[in-house]
DNA sequence: TTGTACGCGTTATCAA
DNA sequence: TTGATAACGCGTACAA
């Protein structure tokens, strides 16, 4: 008969078996599969667990059960609205399972990605959430040797590693600009910052629409690897206009760009839709209440994080889904900012309220 | 004699040792404390551990010490800007280091945050950082309880639950508000929302402010529970100008509300900072490219994030900080949107771009 | 500076 | 459905 209390005075599982009259083992499964007590033992593990405040050592179960409850997730930033936003739905839909997150930051490095990777694998994972699908061969490599379930997201493409759950950028780009021809837009200048690969896909779609149109022209596209901001939407928009005065209209690929251009169009005392409209991407909160309101391309971040991570867990849990791969589509919202037609009309006229249900184009697949 | 390698097909430590020409333990010590070492084993250890791809098990390690290596992070909202901030210090300085971050979001609830608390003391962190000063009188406890370092971050205040560091919510605001009487401002409204113990602190140092003056009126403060939005802040402000139509500046509880403020201004064609004068809080970066630009008060976020992860872990590893408690202080950032005198100015002069580093009243103890 | 003996709290395996 | 036994891989305590 050893000890019955641990040394650092907290409970065990052997001190909830004996209170309850069974063996540890037993209590163990109470915890991990009840339905397979016997209802007399089960009420009588759960009484004394609950009397005694037991609570597991989740280093000797992951110990003694050889796998981890993590959920190890990379993203490439912390700040970047877009992905907090996904992070909050991974982490809501964890909350109230038995996994936690391991969150860790690339900073837009598919090296440091790669990095992190070989980290997080060698505590083997309960199930991985990457971003994007450019990774390095080695983490390509490492990821289909991985023995958990994997979700890619923010995008899909083709090859999964396992599941993906996003949208298409190009395709959504695409749609973007096809509003702006609908409003009778003709040179369409194109603004991007940090051009990590989901940009530099909406740059894709942005120049084959463009082309489609017998309108590209080299000259109205201005990028930069610099990391997004306000400012320095306004920033590139001057360059833009430096070269081509004559734009009529700027796909933005994001939202704080976008908003830099409309700050930049304000400077300058350029009329806003009249003489140069502006679309940008994500549809921030901020989109919906500018003067004038901005257009732009509407993502479900929320649900790309909080349903990566539930399928994840049912991977983990053995029910894998049937469609390995989700596609969540966007809507482009249509706002002031891009309605040429009606731009006559003062900016405080009710009637100005975007009736989104209405004057959407929705890509929900 | 036991097994050579183990069923997982992963190499452990005795391996290593063996390898080495060593005992086990000694191989552990090279992972944990080299210096401990002769330099003849020393080198010994590490070639075999390379040259095997050692990896520790963290859970064995965790099982076997008693403790982890994992720092607690309970923050209230994963996508407020303020938070991403300070996340990103914090994981930035705990990169590198042994110890792994485990996040967890509140909600703004200090029920929740008792909660998680509880789940997160069951397993023996390292360290935690925890979000201000207004724990449950029960979770307090259980911080008072805990056998390890904590920080408590965003704000400072009286009795330290161990280390602190942030700065003092209500002289910022008072701050701002001090600047607003500087610029002539006397009727000086405020609007709030979300209304978590900052923001209401923040309202404490306007009304103290404006009481100070003489100038104070209940019915110039407008505040709300409703999470904080730019759409929100236009809202506000409607109703508060509704109310008053005479206020001529408007200090406002975080830069959301603030660009919400401006925004709303356009639409009803009121001029700032000529008719009403507009000071945000935090400074976040598009309230430097706004037109006008705005007022903010500048918090030093990544920072506290930062320098809370590097005081933890000096102090996990015993080297506590002389003074616990850390003020980070505060900046008004003198923008366009207060500047009354010399409003009369075009908004498209250079003169007008604001230098930062003169204009400014530093609060940085 | 290095090593021995043992314990950390739980679960896998296999038998009953 | 339940239980006995033996890992799981490493660190602590103490001795050498």
């Amino acid at each position: 008969m050893g000890r019955k209390r641990t040394k650092s005075g907290k409970i065990r599982l052997a001190e909830v078996a004996e209170l309850a009259g069974v063996s540890p083992i037993t209590a163990s499964r109470f915890f991990r599969n009840p339905e397979a007590l016997s209802v007399a033992k089960r009420t009588r593990v759960e009484s004394a667990a609950r009397e005694l405040g037991y609570v597991p050592n989740l280093a000797a179960r992951a110990l003694a059960s050889q796998r981890t409850e993590v959920i190890g997730v990379l993203i490439p930033s912390l700040t970047n609205n877009v992905f907090s936003d996904v992070l909050r739905g991974i982490y809501d839909a964890s909350e109230g399972s038995r996994y936690s997150i391991q969150l860790s930051n690339t900073r837009y490095s598919i090296l440091q990605e790669e990095k992190l990777l070989r980290l997080f694998l060698a505590q083997k994972p309960a199930g991985l959430i990457v971003t994007g699908i450019d990774q390095t061969a080695e983490s390509r490599a490492m990821l289909e040797a991985a023995d958990c379930p994997i979700v890619q997201i923010m995008e899909i493409g083709p090859n999964p590693v396992d599941m993906m759950i996003g949208f298409s950028h190009y395709d959504a780009a695409r749609a973007a600009i096809a509003h702006l021809f609908a409003q009778g837009h003709r040179r369409i200048g194109f603004v991007g910052a940090r051009m990590d690969p989901r940009v530099q896909r909406r740059l894709d779609g942005y120049a084959a629409a463009v082309k489609d149109a017998g309108l590209f022209d080299q000259r109205l596209i201005v990028t930069t690897a610099t990391p997004t901001s306000v400012t320095l939407g306004g920033a590139l928009f001057a360059d833009l206009l430096a070269r081509e005065p004559d734009i009529d209209a700027v796909f933005c690929a994001n939202d704080d760009l976008a908003l830099g251009v409309l700050f930049e169009c304000r400077r300058r005392e350029i009329a806003v839709p009249d003489q140069i409209a502006i679309v940008g991407f994500n549809d921030l909160e901020f989109m919906a209440s500018s003067v004038p309101t901005l257009t732009s391309v509407r993502t479900n971040r929320y649900e790309m994080g909080s349903t990566a991570a539930a399928m994840l867990i049912e991977a983990i849990e053995g029910k894998r889904p049937e469609e390995p791969v989700l596609d969540l589509g966007f809507t482009v919202i249509e706002r002031q900012s891009s309605q040429t037609q009606r731009s006559a009309a003062s900016p405080r006229a009710p009637e100005w309220v975007p009736a989104v249900q209405n004057d959407s184009v929705t890509n929900d697949p």
